[in-house]
DNA sequence: AATTTCACG
DNA sequence: ACGTACGTGAAATTA
């Protein structure tokens, strides 16, 4: 439709029309048009035909496999069919999720969150002082992100402000470079880059610590987690910037992503050993990398929420307390 | 079989 | 000038 002058190929030489390229084409109805068709058509394929087709004939519900050796940095994923891409950033993909129910009346669906385990994971191996401390004193970590970056009073931060400032928090966990950012938060490589910059000032010891994560790296081609698991990074000296740009990429972040596994997988065995020994009817039936979903037998419920908490609050000790959100209701929507 | 897109954390 | 934020799996399309 000549929307713009060079459009964007993808590396086959393809038009690229990922949704991200089709919303910088202006405001043109017929982008809206594709994306709400594209909406519709992924739900219709991946989860309204094609769940109802992998009910067990044997007990009538859904099983998935859980994979231990497929994610580079050790967390489960989960296949035939995925349960841990159900959806829930859409009101019909919300309906999708609330067809997620307990095995009977005795039972509700019960949601058990880590919240921001990895940032604290960060702010753990950092030491960063700042951000220890924000998670110690249960503040809200993108607005007092957001008031560092800004510069401003904790009370003076903007909704927009806090969004972007939510945006770097993930940034950094994933060493975003300011390219990135700019594409993240639609705004100029300029602002970008002097948010990055003023954040580096404002939380030192993260800077340090990603740096020495890169320097270490270096040294023996691998990186570890909390539980000394490694990833293996031989383009870390990679001449080719690209090549070399994805390993370091990979330095910060696997040791980030893959202690949140080590945490949530340590909490699993604790809770699935507790279950058993008290003999409870309560089943653990999914791991979503930082969730677990409980099958609650209602009269379970206080001991179960109390246990469950604090078996994943505790599964390992770090720098910062771990906090964990509890959800209960009659489907898996409703639980979060 | 490879690529593209998009669902999730 | 190029490429550019981490980790997955499934469906549809293209080659």
């Amino acid at each position: 439709m000549k929307l713009v002058d060079k459009p964007k190929k993808t590396k086959s030489g393809q038009y690229a029309t990922g949704e991200d390229v089709l919303l910088k084409l202006g405001d043109h109805e017929i982008v809206s048009l594709i994306l709400e068709y594209r909406e519709n058509e992924k739900l219709r394929s991946t989860y309204v035909e094609a769940l109802p087709k992998m009910i067990s004939q044997f007990d009538g519900r859904i099983h998935t496999d859980y994979r231990q050796a497929v994610a580079a940095t050790g967390r489960l994923s989960s296949n035939n069919p995925n349960l841990q891409n159900i959806p829930i950033r859409t009101e019909k993909g919300r309906q999708v999720r609330s067809a997620f129910v307990p095995r009977n009346k005795d039972y509700l669906f019960m949601s058990a969150d880590y919240s921001q385990i990895e940032l604290r994971i960060a702010a753990s191996f950092a030491k960063d002082e700042i951000m220890i401390e924000a998670f110690r004193s249960g503040r809200d970590i993108h607005s007092t992100t957001a008031a560092k970056v800004f510069k401003v009073p904790l009370e003076k931060v903007t909704p927009d402000m806090r969004r972007k400032a939510k945006e770097v928090n993930f940034g950094i966990l994933y060493g975003s470079t300011a390219f990135g950012l700019s594409q993240n938060l639609q705004t100029s490589r300029k602002e970008a880059a002097e948010i990055i910059e003023s954040y580096f000032t404002e939380f030192p010891a993260i800077k340090r610590y990603m740096d020495d994560s890169i320097n270490q790296a270096r040294e023996v081609e691998y990186v570890e987690t909390i539980l000394g698991r490694r990833r293996y990074l031989r383009d870390i000296n990679s001449r080719n910037v690209t090549t070399r740009g994805f390993a370091e990429r990979n330095a910060i972040n696997a040791p980030i992503q893959g202690s949140a596994a080590d945490i949530i997988k340590i909490a699993m065995i604790n809770i699935q050993r507790w279950l058993e020994k008290e003999n409870l009817k309560t089943r653990m039936i999914l791991q979503v990398h930082d969730e677990l979903v409980f099958d609650l037998f209602k009269e379970e419920k206080e001991i179960v929420t109390e246990r469950v908490t604090h078996l994943m609050k505790n599964a390992i000790r770090i720098e910062v307390p771990m906090d964990v959100e509890v959800g209960i209701g009659k489907n898996w929507l409703e639980a979060h």
